[in-house]
DNA sequence: TATGAATGAGAATTCATTCAT
DNA sequence: TATGAATGAATTCTCATTCAT
């Protein structure tokens, strides 16, 4: 099947952008680690740009798939914090267990080459999560946030908890530990205090 | 004196490292930018990679002047609180009123564009602010954590606030308020409850 | 039948190469407008050079078609000039109801596209013209030209008639005034004067 | 000097162009043919478009210097015959001792390869040309002609003189006498025989 | 015969870096 | 030290052509 070359380009891609950056793993090599002809990487890429664009959303989609299974495991939603700690540990271990991937969504989220139509289709496969966040928010059990801000510090916590987990090389039960902790953080300082 | 120039190099880059990217700002651009021949970019910086180093430094010591000035300021050290209020303030501060620097500084921090011994000097750079940090965890007033994970949740979630503040374009009043909200998520999550 | 495609190929070729050139029309995008695949067209022209060639003698034969019918109408061969301007005609209307193949024809002639064993082929299909040429050179009437002069001259002289017109868009009435008195100077031209 | 290069590059050009076309003529060829490096062909043209353009004008402007040099020369402008014969034998005389230059004139006209703007540079560096003509037309001598028809059918004649002239080789006397003769077919063919 | 994915040589163009002035 | 023309390796992308189905 074709797909399976655009796969094979893909996984080359992340592989080469991990060990060499964006702009020293030329569409030569790639293709080369692909095992196909130059050429046939402009057959599924119209642009090395697109190739980037395809990567990014290609992780993007494959951490979604792996939170969408967690949170539909949740079965009464009514109790905010344990969807959100469920949430929480399983991006949590979803970075752990794709180092490579992890590293290389949060440099594309943040360099320019990611283009702004590949931006707008992440956010929106990203919008069923955003509803969840809204929720919570309402539930009353938050401070008054902003949901934007909400969202940008459950992200970059989660990041920092990951990078930290990464760099100690936790595992199994350290990294139970790291994981609630790091979550016990996280929700002490978004839970409403007041009274 | 000479200097002059180096500066004018390294000011160019920022501008247009910012308005077009680190891989579309070509040597010579830059150089035109800071109104000297292309050659004469090599003259003080043996390659374009140490240019980008001496940015990134640049930035980085400029952001830690600013900072300084802060804990100079507080005079009951003891005041954990209240000191890191202080620096959590000026850190938006500066970010607010230095988007470009601020923006460049995340990217190049996650990037591989900065050599390691460029990202060794910068981390030297802040070793006293380290200790202060130490010092914090050693009051008894947050929770015990590792210190390289408290002082990557200091970092990004200022960056947030910074973020926010930026996209939302918060002045004045508003600011204030978001600055010290955002520190007292902050605050919450990390300091100690137990008891 | 399968020559049914090879003339879809041939006048994709036409709209294209007049469309945006002869390099910029990729064998690609020709199969594509010719409604076959990429493979297709090589089973049919062995080459892209063969494409262009067979474009080439597609249209010079269409124009030898429309003229040959031309000089079979004309019955008494001894008036020479009723013959050429005859011919004149004919050649001027199809340049003006052609104007793609006529401009298409005009570029291939001149450019070094077309192999020189087409070129041959296609001035062989020509010969009988040159030999009613030679008739009317022995004819008396005519300056002592030179055979290949002569043609020559015939050929580019309809041609600046035929830009004219279609330059200006000349029309019925206009056209055939046009017609009649660009052959009068071309006549004016050739006819012998002496005495 | 530096125009120095830029002239080797277009003397380059118009060898290649002559001897292998236009696409067969890679910038690297027409690089190393002109003993400069395959980059410094894009320090003094940006593109192979414009080199092209480049190339046109300069053909161009090197007949036109020739012609003007004629019409500077005949001093009674009032013979109008004999002013357009003495442009008519320049015309041909640098056709002929031009050969591969004139040979890309008249391709690069015709081939969509030159740039509008420069086809309209082309233009109006021959404006003075078309008002000498518009007096010619004026003195009564002509045909009742368009213009654009005149000046075609002066163009197109000459090519076609030379284009003779060329193929046979003719030189000398029998140059001379082929000039005076095409010529005399022109003249008969555009002057006003009324009355 | 028809297909169209795969191929890879080749093209234009860029750009960090050098070096003669 | 300053200059900026010259360099040529490296890069992205194109496209005529092939061939397994």
């Amino acid at each position: 099947m074709s797909s399976d070359k655009k796969m094979m380009l893909i996984e080359a891609s992340i592989d080469l952008f991990y060990k060499q950056g964006f702009w020293k793993s030329s569409t030569a090599s790639i293709a080369k680690n692909a095992k196909v002809a130059t050429g046939t990487l402009f057959n599924y890429f119209s642009s090395k740009e697109q190739l980037i664009d395809a990567v990014y959303l290609h992780i993007k989609s494959e951490l979604l798939e792996e939170l969408r299974s967690s949170y539909a495991q949740v079965e009464d939603q009514q109790q905010v914090k344990l969807v959100i700690e469920n949430l929480w540990c399983r991006y949590v271990q979803w970075g752990v267990s794709n180092h490579v991937k992890h590293d290389l969504l949060q440099q594309l989220k943040l360099s320019d080459l990611v283009s702004d139509s590949a931006q707008q289709t992440g956010m929106q496969s990203f919008s069923d999560l955003f509803q969840l966040m809204q929720q919570w928010l309402a539930s009353g059990e938050l401070k008054p946030l902003d949901i934007e801000y909400f969202a940008e510090l459950f992200q970059v916590q989660l990041e920092a908890a990951i990078n930290i987990a990464k760099r100690h090389n936790l595992q199994d039960m350290a990294l139970n530990k790291h994981m609630l902790f790091s979550f016990e953080v996280f929700w002490d300082g978004v839970k409403d205090n007041s009274d």
